[in-house]
DNA sequence: TAAACTTATAGTTTATATGACCACAAGTAT
DNA sequence: ATACTTGTGGTCATATAAACTATAAGTTTA
């Protein structure tokens, strides 16, 4: 391995760098059915084969880290432009049992009906997981995963960031229950109704749901667009 | 340059995994007479010889990240037990010229009264700077800073870190200062007492400044302790 | 010693947001 | 036609926030 970096010239590095590798994992978040769910993948080779953890994988050099990340997902999922924030760097030494690996967590928001199974290499091997039905995952992907859904619950309080989980267009119960289930709460239909609709960041789509076997409701989207200008006047998103 | 570092037995590893460094840099926070500042280092050698930088270093083999984020403070400050949050992996691969260097941001929040300029190695070179006096830093230390002050504002409204930043004990006036400064927006002073006393987690210590030159406030202090009791029953803090 | 000044602290009032609740409308299923 | 489900609109009591006024407790100055 090569121990030392110290460019002589510049001499910038004076002491010896320790040389790491650095891996991506990534906590996928879905919505379907009422249900916050997961995508994890199963290991398909080594000592710990058939155990399910987060679908990551290796930094190329000269590739940025959110770059990473928009491949491997784009590898596993056939989606690009998914919803991603980066968490943090994990790095504990005993996190990985063959050498020192630092991963860099990240968040990822997608629509289900966006999602074909088949679409990736890996998914054969992929599956959706509720989130009150985690099994045991491989190294420290339990801890990932607990930081990634105490970010999740924090940041959809702050940023109109759920709208990645759900359809284009979706009904206010659709977002509601969004809410519902991943803040584990009970909300007010008519209170949520006036809330979410007195910020004006929804588009009333003049189109009511379709074969639903009840009154059809109107349907909305979100334009980034309107938040965005908003925010500039001030207005910040809040639940 | 060890590329591979496949375990035969185990198989892990399956594709070749690119070796990087890895470095810790700090955006360490100090409160004093009313304003915000941080502590930047001054390069002392290597081309940008002269400019200033983030505080940081080499993280090291078996070593923790904040453990090694701590490390570095305690040689840079003297200070132990810094308060410390890790603010996310920066890795563009430009952003260091003499090689693919992926560095970990920090925000520390030190109290001033603790920090002796002597105590730390480097310290000779090491000098706070007010928040809208930040020069040109090197490398991507700027994009580091604006992430960690973006951080940092919207930390101090939803946990209550802000006391980190000030002395044991303190009135009433010098928090709402603080989040004054922080925040940059102007504050009621009746309506902060309310707020912040009404929360109950200050201890009133029935103590009063000395040596001011106009009617002693009272002092308070905060307690951990406290905080977390109440978190436990429901209560989150918020501004 | 009194007046001026600075900061601490208490109270009041108004606007606004929130939560809990009721009522009814618009559809579907039986 | 009736029951049932979901959508949508309104009310009211309460809590909170923001703006403002007032006074108290000290220090400095003249």
């Amino acid at each position: 391995m090569k121990k030392i970096l110290i460019n002589e010239e510049s001499g910038e590095l004076t002491e010896t760098p320790v040389m790491s590798s650095i891996t991506i994992d990534c906590v996928v978040f879905g919505f379907e059915s009422g249900s916050l769910e997961i995508l994890l993948v199963k290991h398909g080779r080594g000592i710990r084969k058939g155990e399910w953890g987060l679908p990551g994988g290796w930094i190329k050099e000269d590739e940025g880290i959110d770059a990473a990340a928009h491949r491997l997902l784009l590898e596993l999922t056939g989606l690009d432009k998914i919803y991603l924030e980066q968490l943090k760097a994990f790095g504990d030494p005993e996190r990985f049992p063959v050498g020192r690996v630092i991963t860099i967590g990240y968040n990822a928001l997608i629509k289900r009906e966006d999602y074909d199974v088949k679409a990736g290499s890996t998914a054969s091997e992929a599956k959706w997981f509720k989130i009150q039905e985690i099994p045991d995952l491989i190294y420290d992907h339990n801890e990932i995963l607990d930081y990634s859904l105490t970010r999740l619950r924090r940041r959809v309080r702050q940023a109109p960031i759920g709208f990645n989980l759900l359809p284009e267009k979706f009904t206010l119960l659709q977002l509601m229950q969004l809410y519902e289930e991943i803040l584990n709460i009970e909300m007010d239909k008519p209170n949520f109704r006036r809330k979410i609709l007195r910020m004006k960041l929804l588009v009333d789509l003049n189109e009511k749901q379709k074969d639903v076997s009840h009154r059809a409701a109107k349907l909305y989207q979100f334009d980034n667009t309107i938040y965005r200008k908003l925010t500039e006047k001030g207005f910040s998103f809040e639940f």
